[in-house]
DNA sequence: ATAAACCTTAGAGTAAACCCCAAGGTCAAG
DNA sequence: CTTGACCTTGGGGTTTACTCTAAGGTTTAT
């Protein structure tokens, strides 16, 4: 695969893909003879692991740090492989609560909202916020 | 309050609240005669809820559209918030579920990976992401 | 065989979200 | 009554994550 194939796959601009190789998160495992980079159906899935990580909110660097668990996995034992896993996991849970709180906050202003013609003057994400946090 | 004490309590720079007022995030409600931007209890958690909001991923754009559901409310039919909350809703399911796939893997690194002193050759978040990509 | 559509590197430009500094006004403590 | 910790505006600088341009080489389609 070259590199406009992986990034029409991904959507995103071959400028992307040379960015990430750049800054150490997806390398092709090959050239060509011409010099173009030759991508795999791995590639396109650590991509996917890639996008998906920074559409909840990791940075380039954090989600370099995941990979790198793999990256380096000689230099590292498996207990600091472990460690650094759980203390991931727990970023992730936290982020999930947080946005398991939106969600019930936006579930309570949908519910709240009458959903008809008339102005919204009692329909306010802050408002039905504050009931959620007074449930909790 | 004052600026100092709210950024304080937050853990943020006065100088990120200030933005943030530039911005129409978040505009206090009152300033005293010389000038000192006076804040509320509710000031802190709209904050609250704007960190919470940019910590899973929420750019100032997004999270400012969330607040404008209410600044704007006598702009809006019930009709269109309630269709607004209803989408921004899907997202933080959407991103609800990338999470949980994270954790998934996560979860699934740490059980694979014996926690030793030995060598890592075997742990990695790849692998384990591509084993429960498998599984789903 | 030549245009169109790719690819290369290197480097400059941009938007978001701060962060810092200067020059000066305000205010509580000693 | 002044020192030091606050506050004000305005503007410049930084980092992250792209995005675009220039100048040129490669491949495919007619």
């Amino acid at each position: 695969m070259k590199i406009g194939q992986l990034a029409k796959a991904l959507d995103v601009s071959t400028d992307t893909l040379r960015y990430y190789e750049a800054h150490g998160l997806l390398a092709p495992s090959a050239r060509t003879e011409s010099g173009y980079r030759v991508y795999t159906e791995i590639h396109l899935q650590q991509m996917h692991f890639i996008l998906r990580a920074k559409d909840v909110g990791f940075s380039l660097r954090e989600i370099q740090e995941l990979l790198h668990i793999q990256i380096d996995k000689h230099q590292h034992s498996c207990e600091e492989v472990k460690y650094i896993t759980l203390q991931k996991r727990n970023l992730v849970q936290k982020k999930i609560n947080e946005l398991q709180r939106f969600e019930r906050s936006l579930t309570f202003l949908a519910d709240r909202c009458c959903g008809g013609k008339e102005s919204a003057d009692y329909c306010s994400i802050l408002t039905a916020l504050e009931e959620v946090d007074d449930i909790n």
